[in-house]
DNA sequence: CATGAATGAGGATTCATTCAT
DNA sequence: TATGAATGAATCCTCATTCAT
């Protein structure tokens, strides 16, 4: 990736989240990207495919590091505490990536083979949640509840330690996981 | 309100949430509402403000319901778990309405004064669940993280049975406000 | 027809011939004709449907008082000179058309659809020229190029007292039309 | 001439001719003629200069054989038979360059240096046609004329036998000559 | 000679808004 | 109230040309 390839997708990112993808101009981006408009869609097709581009981007971003620890031989209740706790921190130091899911993760501007494309990458971290609704460790459910159940739960923790970061102490992210976990619990 | 008002909001409400507010020409609004674009502006000054009148219309029309219900005398829980039937149930028939609230709830198209006066109708909605949390009936936590974490969870359970249209079933709907309470109990 | 659009269309006509019809900006157009680029767009929907219905126009005008002369009751040969007189004469005195057609009559710009309307308008003034080629007056050939030579040699013949206008005379006039003819009769 | 550059000429002559001068990137002769951008204006300073050369070598190429067949010596007739015929059939095997003089022959594109060089490439094939014009073989008419007359019944010709290419038999190009022949002859 | 990333002026089109009817 | 023609600033994108490698 060149260097100016990079400048734009950042600079898209942040205006792409405070003003929305219609009210971004290409100028703006290509401006505060420090590049000619032309070099702009000398890397990116047209707008559509750079907005396309930047969500894989952050997408493969996010999940780099969650992988690695996977990997590693741990009990299934370990893996779900591990990706909770990755996603969270993750998420709350990366404000603006997390902005952008929230505002754009049913943007009609996604395309169908990004959408997909995106949730090949979720495949082995999906595994583990959709394991524990199967595993008898949790009150009788169904895996699509449980996926989105532990989405919906992670967002809006994320969410409120975003809107009052003085309450971000060690003792209320695990009481957050601990609602969470008693939720489910039989 | 004029009939032809109404069917400009109708019109926009559809639009706004299928295409985004800067990707939705009031041109459009107009020939969808079967009125000209100039009668558009006759009844909303410029595009924000219809926006803005959209928004707290659909609010009113959420709370209506609502408000009657509380005022009668009943539990602390009854009222609790009063609010949560009813959301769910207000939010699950009006779709279009839901999806509104999703995308534009932190739109900055809506302006300050719009948001206060949004805020100011759902006091006494808000009321039992704060007091909720300084009852002692459940997990010690401070109110701001129960209130996010209701509303956190009343849309995760709707979107969720949005997207399952097959699972909305009597006792999938139990199941949901049980996780979320047991999240909550002691 | 707005005055407006009548405007546009004939500044469309002169930019186009002194300038093709990619290297004519539509601002450049609705400067010419006194409006406001948003106007030009009013009217018609883009660049190339301006250009179809310049087009089709032109070739309206210039048939009008063709069609008139032929309704009369007149010998087979006395249509054709006819067609040919008049023809000549429309095209001399409106040398703008003639570029035009001479410029644009193969342009991909002209949709089929166009081509179709426009073959439609002159379906009764061919109508003589095809009778002629199977009335044994002439050399025996097919009407497919006795339709095509009179084409050429009008075209052929307009163009030259163009780029020569003092040769304009009712001599070379009839000169040309008898070459044309002699060139046909058996 | 490079390799190369022969390629640029081809795409060039294909592209103009299917497109129009100006809508036809350079980026795009380059990417069909196999070479990069930068190479393309390596060996034509700009777009117009390759433009202008197209045009003349499209001009030698035609004229190349046709000298050489005027040099023996024939007589008037026989020389005016020869372009004739020379010509017609050149032009309808190279299709693609007939209709580049056709479509570009007005062209503003084209220099007055370039069109004055393309007029002496062919001084010595107008000669035997302005001698026609002198020689009291044919009607009395006036060089001018004859000159605009053999052009453009041949460019009719070739048009027509393009257009229908199942009539371009020997029976029907004879004829062609023949009325164009006829049309002179006193 | 050849390359292709970078440039930025230019052009087609859209759209919120006005205003005369 | 209602209409829709008219406006022109704003925006996406193209493309001839340059230049460092």
């Amino acid at each position: 990736m060149t260097e100016k390839k990079q400048a734009i997708l950042n600079a898209a990112l942040d205006l792409f989240i405070e003003r929305g993808f219609h009210n971004t101009p290409t100028s703006l981006i290509a401006k505060e990207a420090g590049v000619a408009t032309g070099t702009l869609f000398h890397h990116f097709k047209n707008k559509e495919i750079l907005f396309n581009e930047l969500y894989l981007s952050v997408k493969r971003n996010m999940i780099e590091g969650l992988q690695e620890g996977l990997n590693t031989e741990i009990s299934l209740l370990e893996k779900i505490g591990y990706i909770w706790g990755y996603s969270l921190n993750w998420l709350i130091k990366h404000p603006q990536e997390f902005r952008f899911f929230q505002e754009f993760g049913n943007s009609p501007v996604i395309s169908k083979i990004t959408r997909e494309e995106a949730m090949n990458l979720f495949a082995n971290i999906a595994e583990p949640i959709i394991e524990l609704s199967e595993s008898g460790l949790i009150k009788e459910s169904y895996p699509e509840f449980i996926m989105d159940y532990f989405q919906g739960m992670m967002y809006t923790t994320v969410k409120h330690f975003m809107k009052y970061p003085e309450k971000f102490t060690d003792e209320n992210i695990s009481q957050a996981f601990e609602i969470f976990w008693n939720g489910l619990e039989k």
